[in-house]
DNA sequence: CCCTGATTCGC
DNA sequence: GCGAATCAGG
């Protein structure tokens, strides 16, 4: 399970090592050596996702330990404001230009920079961009089990039930999904689930839902629809 | 309400 | 440098 969000008596009096053991008791040996700092391989992260256009809260949660105040006066710090800004460099191809491009890119992985950064995801088996959320097993345990909906999942629709264009602009926006696990979700994430539940290729959106629905905007569009439109596209 | 980022300013 | 509090906005 996740573990580190809300350190309980965590309170980052400031920035330094509070290096006196207030919270040295029986805590968990979770990651949490000294208090949390900008350390490079943090500022990687903050950097990577702001460039991906995450937000600062969402930049916070992953980072874990720090607020989104922290994010942003981190951001600023840095001297990476405006995200937008044409950038001096080749633009780097912003992963949220919906009714564009279909192109068929199969790869729904961000793929963090190669760097020399021990990168501090799961390796081998599990989707990049987010630590996989099923650490209870060993490796070798494939086949887990089925994930336990909270809730009926909904129907994949067949590629021919829905329209050509909402199914591009769909599979953009699964691009940015958050790919949250079951236990992440809240009322108001997407519950869109994406990819295989019998494989680590599994997550589900989590964009932030249309009000009052279970799904984003673009998820809401392809599990709701007229009859008529069904009707007519189908057979 | 939920959420965003921007700024200030004591630490 | 850091980030909580605050501000301004969607």
């Amino acid at each position: 399970m996740w573990v580190n969000l809300a350190i309980p008596g965590f309170k980052a009096g400031s920035c330094g090592i509070e290096a006196t053991s207030t919270k040295g008791t029986g805590k968990h040996p979770v990651q949490e050596r000294q208090a949390m700092s900008w350390t490079d391989e943090r500022v990687e992260t903050l950097k990577r996702m702001w460039a991906e256009g995450q937000s600062a809260s969402q930049i916070a949660k992953e980072l874990g330990g720090v607020t989104r105040n922290a994010v942003i006066g981190k951001v600023h710090r840095l001297g990476l404001s405006n995200r937008n800004e044409e950038s001096p460099e080749p633009a780097p191809e912003a992963a949220a230009k919906p009714a564009a491009p279909i192109a068929a890119a199969p790869e729904p992985k961000p793929a963090p920079a190669p760097a020399a950064a021990p990168a501090p995801k799961p390796a081998a088996a599990a989707p990049a961009a987010e630590p996989a959320p099923a650490p209870a097993q060993p490796a070798s345990f494939n086949r887990r089990p089925i994930v336990p909906a909270g809730q009926p999942l909904p129907p994949q629709p067949s590629a021919n039930e829905i329209s050509p264009e909402t199914l591009a602009s769909v599979r953009e926006v699964e691009k940015r999904a958050r790919k949250l696990s079951l236990m992440e979700l809240t009322e108001r994430t997407c519950k869109w689930p994406i990819g295989d539940p019998a494989t680590d290729k599994f997550w589900f959106c989590g964009l932030p839902t249309v009000a009052g629905k279970p799904y984003c905007e673009a998820h809401v569009s392809v599990a709701f629809q007229p009859m008529s439109a069904r009707r007519d596209r189908r057979r």
